[in-house]
RNA sequence: GCCGAUGUGGCGGAAUUGGCAGACGCGUGCGACUCAAAAUCGCAUUCCUUUGGAGUGCCGGUUCGAUCCCGGCCAUCGGUACCA
């Protein structure tokens, strides 16, 4: 007989939100313990089985750490702002905030059908005025360090839709909505200075609990590199221009200058007879994509401009040109060439006939650039040093002779922070009419998003908030000046930064969060979230929680003290589930057919949660036909206690059961819950065959298996005569020493294959235990006629026998 | 190209300071129960030419002993890119 799962999950969704089960009380008695997920963007289609996959492991670590006497903060939100919201908007003419709000309450029923403990008095949602507030109080602190800026900055403008698209909605250079063409065009943009962070941003990677990977993934997208800036000046002029290079030490073999195409010099630099060709390249680099710059680009490609600039270690003249391998926005927008030892000037200066000169050891420049490390030639000074030794000679005559120095270049750029869209947080400043700009006083936050019928673009690249004159236009009550609102609102990215400290302290009107809640929580002890948030929100939270701690607002340097990347949940044939290919598994499907028990308990035993992973239909009846089991293990049919279990703990199942405490405890700590579920399967498989169940036991494999099936848990739980919640009851132990016998089998191998296997004292001596292998019935017979090698015996391992 | 990860039965996956390869589940086969079927229970299930042999992507190395460590290669997945 099977349980009635929706009869059971109703029951105990109800007690639980009936008594507030999950809520978390602030319990100094108790050390303290912080799950946290990525929260979701709630869209209009509601959750894919993908979603709870994370949320299930983090929802087993609260569960089992509520039992271990941790006081446990589990908090869920949502991540409400974004595209599709304001789109839908656009498209229909409903209100985004309405629309949001009804695809919440979706997200927020399939989770409680799911069961999950969360304390749902603190959830957040980043589009209430009431958390954006302290969105936008970070903004202004962050202005007020330095850290905002306005600069003029290139974005996907497209005339026909007259709006500004983010990178997804520009497809081969048209848009995505309406195929119009799509420009690059500098507009005025609110921008963060995230570089300034960059040297922390990599050291404080150190300390923290996170895949080995991802660290990695953050530095290199951080790309620290050292290396000299250098300045040339052009011949026959006042003006000059400065190269960043990691290897000044390879001046000597600078043979020419490459400039970026939207380099300031180029028009100011290039000669008469140049002209016209520098022109017409330029024209051509307007219209590739940055895919043709770069990716798809096979051959080099430039332009002489004419000019020629000097090289200060030897007064040469190298050839200034134009290509669109160098970028405008790495390092100064412009390099040295040493064709040599670089590749992509190698290919360059093949292409053009340009000199190549070597100026370190080994390598064949007839054949291709050396990048290797060599010992210095044609380098005057240099010569005979290696790298270390050249690069800082290099830059120490650099700096002597005042045309250099040392320089760090970041690959991470300033994080381009405004949004010319309606559905984002409004940022807070205003423009007055004399030129100056000051943020909204403080007192006056929030600054909310007005209601608006009409989202459509403004036509001028303005958000739709340029529309609502009598949001945009203010005037100062004092001086009666005249002002503009910014109409730039933020992105996505920035409700996201700091979520998960409102959770700890969501109520508090006074200040973005209490320093002794803070204190008290911070850091989050395990976050867990999907592989694709490795570099951007994790870098954004990182820099934001580190400008935040230098204002004293938060006691820790970093956020997120432990990291795990849940994998991905795959359709059958492991292809993505999509909608196109209508292999999207809903969730409530399965919690209809199956319940939530059950589909937690299948996505817990699919694999490693890093791992990505197949649906199979098998596999969720599987998990079913477990609980089924484990129902039928410890209840009658008419939903009773079975006699089965009752006594006095020990009997056969002794050793099985503290076996399963243990491995079951150890594999949730590390999140594990793959090989839990199994040792769970292999008790309820002992306790199948045997006629007596210790209550004792029944109880604690009970507790073992609540944190992935918390309905059926509960309802056995009660049966088992107890009139509260299992939520905080204590976690079952174990005892070492009952789980092994005194006897134990081990193995005799000889040449290392298994022969034989002997029953031993678990305590047996090395002399012993030789002797005893060597006595052996089978052994004798593979020894028979054989000259023994060598003998290796480990007790409580194997005995290995090496003959000849 | 570079960086990272992965590669184990028919399938998902177990096995870590180097010590019995294939736990657990799915599937399949056989049996029990049943008028019959489903459900349930039990047994079996890496492969082969089976007194034995081979086997954790392939080739080699270290070791008494390698899924695990080292070197080389192949494949798949993810990230990323003229970063000077």
């Amino acid at each position: 007989m099977s349980y009635n799962h929706e009869q059971i999950e109703k029951k105990w969704q109800q007690y639980w939100a009936d008594n507030k089960t999950f809520k978390t009380v602030n319990d100094e008695s108790k050390p303290k313990f912080y799950a946290l997920d990525m929260f979701p963007y709630p869209s209009g289609v509601g959750l894919h089985v993908g979603h709870p996959l994370g949320y299930i492991a983090t929802d087993i670590l609260s569960s089992f750490k509520r039992k271990q006497g941790y006081n446990v903060l589990h908090p869920m939100g949502w991540d409400a702002f974004g595209l599709p919201a304001e789109q839908y908007a656009l498209d229909t003419g409903n209100d985004p905030a309405e629309f949001t709000a009804k695809n919440i309450a979706t997200f927020k029923r399939q989770m409680n059908d799911l069961g999950f403990s969360y304390d749902w008095d603190r959830e957040i949602n980043t589009t209430d005025p009431k958390y954006y507030k302290w969105t936008q109080w970070i903004f202004i602190q962050l202005y007020k360090k330095g850290l905002a800026y306005v600069d003029e900055v290139a974005v996907n403008w497209c005339p026909a839709l007259g709006t500004v698209l983010s990178n997804e909605e520009v497809i081969d250079g048209l848009s995505e909505r309406g195929n119009h063409p799509v420009e690059r065009r500098p507009m005025r943009q609110w921008v963060l200075k995230i570089t300034e962070y960059a040297d922390r941003l990599i050291e404080d990677l150190e300390d923290l609990d996170w895949p080995e990977s991802l660290k990695e993934m953050q530095r290199n997208w951080i790309g620290r590199s050292e290396g000299a800036n250098v300045t040339f000046q052009i011949e026959g002029t006042d003006k000059d221009f400065t190269v960043f290079t990691t290897r000044p030490d390879t001046l000597f073999g600078a043979t020419y200058a490459v400039l970026a195409p939207e380099h300031k010099l180029v028009a100011q630099i290039t000669t008469a007879e140049q002209q016209v060709a520098v022109d017409a390249y330029l024209d051509k680099v307007k219209t590739k994509s940055d895919l043709e710059r770069t990716d798809l680009a096979k051959e080099k490609t430039g332009i002489f401009t004419g000019a020629y600039a000097i090289n200060p270690v030897n007064g040469e003249k190298m050839p200034i040109w134009i290509a669109d391998y160098v970028l405008a926005t790495y390092g100064t927008g412009a390099i040295m060439a040493v064709p040599a030892h670089d590749e992509r000037d190698y290919e360059f200066a093949k292409e053009f006939n340009l000199p190549i000169i070597p100026v370190l050891e080994g390598g064949n420049i007839e054949e291709e650039a050396f990048t290797g490390d060599g010992v210095h030639i044609n380098s005057d000074f240099l010569n005979g040093l290696g790298k270390e030794d050249g690069i800082e000679k290099a830059i120490a005559w650099l700096v002597e002779k005042g045309v250099g120095e040392k320089k760090i270049s970041y690959r991470l750029r300033d994080w381009l922070f405004s949004r010319q869209r309606y559905w984002g947080e409004p940022i807070p400043m205003i423009h007055w009419e004399d030129g100056t700009m000051t943020p909204v006083p403080e007192d006056e936050l929030p600054l909310e998003l007005p209601k608006a019928d009409n989202i459509h673009p403004s036509g001028t690249g303005e958000s739709p908030l340029a529309n609502i004159t009598d949001w945009v236009n203010v005037v100062d009550p004092k001086t009666g000046m005249k002002g503009r609102r910014e109409t730039n609102t933020m992105p996505q990215w920035a409700g996201s930064c700091w979520y998960y400290l409102r959770y700890i302290d969501p109520d508090n009107d006074n200040m973005l969060i209490d320093p002794e809640l803070a204190k008290r929580w911070l850091p989050v002890d395990i976050y867990v979230g999907g592989a694709e948030h490795a570099v951007l929100h994790l870098l954004y939270a990182r820099f934001w929680h580190k400008v935040l701690y230098d204002l004293g607002v938060v006691p820790t340097k970093e956020p997120f003290q432990k990291l795990f990347n849940q994998g991905m949940i795959l359709g059958e044939g492991h292809v993505k589930m999509s909608k196109s290919l209508g292999n999207v598994i809903n969730p409530d499907d399965i919690v209809a057919s199956h319940g939530a028990d059950t589909l937690r308990l299948y996505e817990m035993f699919m694999g490693p949660l890093d791992a990505s992973k197949e649906w199979t239909t098998n596999g969720v009846d599987g998990a079913r036909r477990f609980l089924d089991r484990v129902w039928r293990l410890f209840m009658n049919e008419d939903g009773t206690l079975s006699a089965k279990v009752n006594g006095e703990e020990g009997g056969e199942l002794e050793k099985v059961y503290h076996q399963t405490v243990k491995k079951v405890t150890e594999d949730y700590e590390h999140m594990r819950n793959n090989t839990a579920i199994s040792q769970l399967m292999v008790f309820v498989n002992e306790a199948n065959k045997v006629d007596r169940i210790p209550t004792k036991y029944a109880e604690g494999v009970v507790l073992l298996l609540s944190p992935i099936a918390p309905h059926i848990a509960e309802e056995i739980w009660q049966q088992l005569g107890h009139s509260e919640t299992l939520t905080y009851a204590a976690w079952p132990t174990f005892d070492e020493a009952k789980l092994e016998d005194n006897e134990i089998e081990m193995v005799v191998q000889i040449n290392g294959k298994v022969r034989a296997k002997l029953k031993v004292a678990k305590d047996i001596t090395k002399d012993e235990l030789e002797k005893v292998a060597l006595a052996d019935e089978k052994v004798q017979e593979h020894m028979a006629g054989k000259a023994l090698v060598k003998l290796i015996a480990i007790p409580g391992k194997l005995v290995n026998i090496v003959i000849k």
